[in-house]
DNA sequence: TGTACATCAGTGAACGCGCGTTCACTGATGTAC
DNA sequence: TGTACATCAGTGAACGCGCGTTCACTGATGTAC
């Protein structure tokens, strides 16, 4: 379906020299910071004199997002080849664990700290859309979804617990995000709950925030992640 | 105890400067992120020359070694001031959000993706376990602190879930990063769940992730924060 | 198969810019007698 | 109270650097007849 190859040598020679380029940015990237990205550097660290790289991107600002936009649609992929085995939650967890590893910062560009004044093109935000849908999916499929806040062990609240009801209520009232997914608001909790505490073990993982401390992260991570799983009895 | 005033009047002259120098630094973090700190911006902000700034700081990286630790040193005195009046986790977690909101920039300072290369002093470190004691207080004083891995509401499982004992049992391998401090290795796990739980929520809600979601963060926040709360029965 | 032309990758010089940092200096402020 | 000196804040010129980006150009590759 898809048109695989490049037609032409040429293009396919174009194709193979922006991917150089991404490839050198990413290299780049991960010695020295994001904001370190350089045109000229890029070109020079392939025998190349700086403005051949406007042969193939118009500018840094569109390599930058080119970047961004490939490394939300790695993600998009890793948790649809992750999902293709039906919805499960820890699968998409470890998907997003094993794509966050691969490359630090790649996961950085994606959910870390913004850079002031850049704007996400339409597309990207479609992409993001995309990874919560797969989310939303595995949280639905399994039903009745238990309780993602953390009853103390064997002292059961009577009533649920106030602040998680509030929530869900609230959530109620503000589920357009979800674009017309059909998931109970249960699952919308829990999706922004996976979410928000995978990606706090993940960033402070990667950050080296827990350098020093000689844990295993990745134990922490399905600690973690076995409150976010599903638990159907028997 | 401590000397408060400066003496001579350049001494307090030279503090006064100092200050606003660090004012204007955070002020053009602010609007343009951290990697844009630049030493001739600021001193022409302030009316002055480039490098009348050398007088005060010894170049570029004192000045955001200083910074850095000037947060670490905010937080903990946040932190402090929450457990004044007695060890409360939930004191120390609205101080921390609190603490969040009146400067995002200085809290990805302190948390956000860290510039490559750049090795924080030890002091930092110090106060960093200054931070990490505190949390370890107050859940050191709450007796007998509940699981913290949700179990499923209304379906107790009959043996503690698995990934959560594995890593008990891993932590009590590896909890030298306490530096000697008593906690029961519950109290350990479950600051390090406060810890990676409020900071998934507050850095995505700061990084602006929460964008174009409607719901309001400062309800998400207390919802996870419930699951951390020691909630002793009756 | 061979010539004439169009396409396009890459070069090198140049632009203006802002950066951190040094240096020798001026001039005001404070100190000692 | 007044003079002589030391301290120190701030200036302005200069350094070398790397950045993104433009422009006119060369030379190789591909296309049309």
């Amino acid at each position: 379906m898809a048109e695989t190859g490049t037609r032409t040598p040429r293009e396919r020679y174009r194709t193979q020299v922006r991917a150089e380029i991404k490839e050198r940015a990413w290299e780049q990237m991960a010695s020295a910071g994001a904001s370190a990205l350089s045109l000229n550097a890029i070109a020079k660290g392939m025998g190349m004199s700086g403005p051949a790289l406007y042969r193939y991107f118009a500018g840094r600002d569109e390599l930058m997002t080119e970047l961004i936009r490939d490394s939300y649609r790695s993600l998009a992929d890793a948790f649809g080849a992750a999902a293709a085995s039906g919805p499960d939650v820890a699968a998409l967890a470890h998907a997003l664990r094993d794509w966050a590893l691969a490359d630090p910062q790649r996961y950085f560009l994606v959910y870390g700290t913004p850079v002031p004044g850049y704007h996400a093109p339409a597309d990207i935000t479609g992409i993001a859309a995309e990874i919560m849908a797969a989310l939303l999916d595995a949280y639905t499929a399994s039903a009745s979804p238990p309780s993602v806040s953390a009853p103390p062990d064997g002292a059961p609240t009577e009533a649920p617990t106030r602040a998680a009801t509030t929530f869900d209520t609230h959530l109620e009232d503000h589920r357009q995000w979800a674009e017309g997914h059909p998931a109970p608001v249960a699952a919308l909790r829990r999706a922004l709950a996976f979410w928000t505490r995978l990606h706090g073990v993940l960033s402070l993982e990667l950050a080296g925030h827990f350098a020093g401390m000689t844990f295993d992260p990745a134990l922490l991570f399905e600690a973690e992640l076995e409150g976010l799983t599903t638990v159907t009895p028997g």
